[in-house]
DNA sequence: ATGCTTGCCGAAACCGGTTTCGGGAAATAT
DNA sequence: ATATTTCCCGAAACCGGTTTCGGCAAGCAT
């Protein structure tokens, strides 16, 4: 930590404000207000400051201008690695939306990641206290989400990729999650299902008390009666998947189509149907909702609802950047729709049309994903 | 940008190290160099400042100290998402091993992402330029990488993720993909194959000369002459992975074993295969290389060598702060070895053993991956 | 001509740290 | 007892910006 060299060592020797301000006979102080849009600068000199300066190259400094400003102008992120659930296969494109939105209003992302709450807790704290940050997005939202009594305290603004129960004060970008399962059970009932099941995640996740009513109105659109054996949750896995769904094909009277709230467990369905015998496209219906690039690797693919993380990493930005400026959490609220991927896992149930699900199989053979809204 | 408001209107008054000075009844230059280790501070009044930091929840700004240090303690990534190379898969586990590392040391870590070369380059300078970061970390080394001469010319620390050609004053961190390919041959050889076929990637990246080098060196050792009929390059994806594959089983003596680069085009050797009627892992070998989670989806699985992204992440982030606290780059150079995965997708030649081939199958048929290092 | 705005910019304080410099007190040497 | 060194710490400059304040000059009204 001692006798670093000064800053004044690094070879080229940057442009500072009072090179451009000594180049057009101005102080720093006009130079600053210039740069920054003040009233009391008139348009000529304004012009030729900015001429200046971007000829002479000069780009302040952030952290010399953070020291007065306060503001750093960087959005903070804490990733999750402890749980595999299906957000990690989207994680170059969410931040690829967050990149866009954030070097667009030239502020910049600093990322980090936690295995565990405490962890979590710890670098919010970190990033929060050493400044490195003016707010935070956070992804994964919980039912009751301590993150965000925690930051409301510490006065930081936040986004939640998620809704949230305790809505005071909170900003949010979100999937409608709730219209998809809504949709699955329209399109299964359509085809003429009758016993439709719902596996869904983890109920401490907002998400899954969301899409278990999204199942339910799709019921009761659909005018067939609720049955509580038809319903699982906690199956964000693989593994998860496979046991709800074996669970379900076991009971006396099975459904003939199922609804996942997350794509993972419904690929684990797809195990447990090649165990118990069932061809799922032909005697089981399935449809997931994320849109996992695994989807596409299965046989036959995965009909289901596909979320645009990039989309989303863009207006969470977006909306936290408004906020950091000054507007009002409650106002700063959007929600977007996953895209149906129609392919091969959903069809008629299996005693009505062998035939339609042969159809339907081969239409959505190899290549490209045939995609429509619904 | 006009009439905001102080920092000073910031619910919870920080803690700063004049408050910390004056409760000890010292200056904050005294505090200062107790806490950041420097020797003309007696031991007895550097622990009471230390104490009395902690007690109060002093925590430095992390823009103030570096408007005197030069030093903002980050380190940048800027991530390309115009390619879907394999590394995709492997960000979470990447960025989870650069956190670690940097958070370690009491850094961040700056995200970006960009779709070009010219976006790349645009966005490293902007980095450069507002000093958001002090050194980059930089994924996707081409063997001849304009960035390095670019970011020696702007005297910024840097690191690779890859080895480079012009070595002259460079830190890298890298798998040695080369010594992969040359034990795939070498396992295929003692296989029985004697006509072993070698997909490579684009040869702009550097990894790409290297592992060709590797696949000649195996056929060395295994005394097999090459055949330039066998060699193709240029294949990263499932597509032109297919093509390739192709192109090789169509040869008038085609080859009964095929090392690839990496394992999206060895996946799309599966669909080249299926096409053609060729069973993978019964009449056709192929190994590949990255150890992509898409490669448990197949079937038979993909036998791979799988590469520890998490691992890479760490060193690179490690190296780089050494580097950027004086270290001399050329001394900051590590590799590292991939795994093998061994699964279903190598076997000895058709004629010679069917039956090997269903045992190698069968072992591997469902659930964990055995793996053991070559 | 005088008084009052208004427009525009210079001067200087300030942000929260780090680092240099110098000097007083204690310890050691002469 | 005095001179010299060593150990510590205070004082102040400094980093590169931003923001406040005050005042000069031109423009306008009276």
């Amino acid at each position: 930590m001692v006798g670093q060299e000064t800053s004044a060592s690094r070879g080229i020797e940057r442009v500072k404000i009072s090179d451009v301000a000594v180049a057009l006979s101005l102080t720093k102080g006009t130079v600053s207000r210039a740069l920054n849009g003040y009233p009391d600068i008139s348009e000529s000199t304004r012009l030729k400051v900015r001429n200046a300066a971007r000829r002479m190259g000069y780009v302040p400094l952030s952290h010399a201008q953070a020291i007065k400003t306060g503001r750093v102008r960087s959005l903070g992120i804490v990733w999750r690695v402890d749980s595999h659930d299906g957000h990690r296969a989207f994680l170059s494109d969410f931040l690829d939306g967050v990149s866009r939105a954030v070097s667009a209003e030239d502020w910049s992302l600093t990322v980090s990641t936690a295995d565990s709450d405490i962890a979590e807790r710890t670098t919010l704290s970190r990033l929060l206290k050493e400044r490195k940050v003016d707010g935070f997005i956070l992804p994964r939202t919980l039912a009751d989400d301590q993150r965000v009594e925690w930051l409301r305290n510490e006065e930081a603004p936040f986004i939640l990729y998620g809704r949230v129960a305790s809505e005071r004060n909170c900003s949010w970008f979100d999937f409608r999650g709730e219209d998809a399962m809504r949709k699955s059970v329209a399109r299964l009932a359509e085809l003429g299902h009758e016993r439709i099941g719902f596996v869904n995640g983890d109920l401490r996740f907002n998400y899954a008390l969301l899409r278990r009513d999204g199942y339910f109105r799709g019921l009761a659109d659909a005018g067939i009666d609720p049955d509580s054996d038809l319903v699982l949750d906690g199956a964000m896995t693989l593994a998860s998947g496979e046991t709800a769904t074996r669970k379900l094909l076991r009971l006396e009277s099975p459904p003939t189509g199922i609804v996942f709230a997350q794509d993972m467990a419904a690929l684990g369905a797809y195990r447990a149907a090649e165990k118990a015998g069932v061809s799922i496209g032909r005697e089981l219906s399935v449809i997931g909702y994320d849109g996992v690039p695994e989807g596409a690797w299965a046989s036959p693919q995965l009909s289901t609802f596909a979320v645009d993380s990039r989309w989303a990493g863009q207006r969470l930005a977006a909306l936290l950047i408004d906020q950091i400026r000054g507007g009002n959490p409650e106002d700063l609220r959007e929600t977007g729709e996953a895209r149906f991927l129609s392919r091969g896992s959903d069809c008629p149930p299996a005693a009505s049309g062998g035939n339609l699900a042969d159809f339907i199989n081969l239409e959505n053979h190899y290549g490209g994903q045939h995609e429509h809204q619904l």
